[in-house]
DNA sequence: TTATCATTTTCGCAAATGTCTAAATGAGCC
DNA sequence: GGCTCATTTAGACATTTGCGAAAATGATAA
């Protein structure tokens, strides 16, 4: 493999290339992943909100009923239902019906690990 | 501690709270990492991109010119730079001038590790 | 100095997000 | 049946985000 820097102008797209291998060869990587890539996204996306954060390591400490979930967050129980909806569907959360009642659960304990690890990396980097 | 359930009607927020102290200590656990949950947010907000995740992946293979990255993306050379300057901005990234080009790489091979466990957690659901 | 080129910044816009209010479901109770 | 209450859904609205185009930087080279 030759990862010697060259300077080629595509004639494509006019945009001075300078390592036009090297990034053949990684788009080739990349496009091997280009399946999980946006399903990794998706699971950042919902994990990037602190309202949804924050529902999760409530739930870590049992299940709680949507309305107890709106009072710890402080938002209207609309709101709430709106965020636990988003986690539900993509399978973090589970719930269960009562009467009126219904109590959602945390469904992956690998997600609250993989929250953990994320924390302690933010740690790391403040040394 | 008393976990029973309870019907209470707060007279604050006029929303029915069925386990006051219950929420009450979640709050309180809650509160504690008040400081760290919008940091953690921001960390997940930036991996929610397939582009941001393309360049950490990219990088990991080494160091790259913002024009290469860009050709890697299939995104112009400005885009890529903004998106660059999130990561480097919260120092996911660094760079290094030489001449009129610009190297950036991964800062934290911490990072590169979560998103690869990250990626085996979406592995596990699927099962 | 002037020209050139890689990069960054600014601006504008279309799409997505998070919350609210209000209306709609759905289950229990009289 | 009709009423109440927990939850969900729909609609509206302000904010944020990601991109491209164009202008501004900053460094090399002639």
């Amino acid at each position: 493999m030759d990862t010697s820097a060259k300077v080629i102008v595509s004639p494509v797209c006019n945009i001075t290339c300078f390592e036009q291998e090297k990034v053949a060869r990684i788009k080739a990587e990349l496009a091997k992943e280009e399946q999980r890539l946006p399903q990794l996204a998706e699971l950042y996306k919902l994990l990037g909100n602190v309202t949804r954060l924050k529902i999760l390591l409530a739930l870590a400490q049992g299940e709680l009923c949507v309305c107890d979930v709106a009072h710890v967050l402080g938002l209207t129980v609309a709101a709430t239902s709106h965020q636990l909806k988003l986690l539900r569907d993509q399978r973090w959360l589970a719930m269960r019906n009562d009467g009126k009642m219904v109590y959602y659960r945390v469904h992956s304990e690998g997600l609250l690990k993989a929250l953990k690890g994320d924390l302690c990396l933010l740690e790391e980097r403040l040394a």
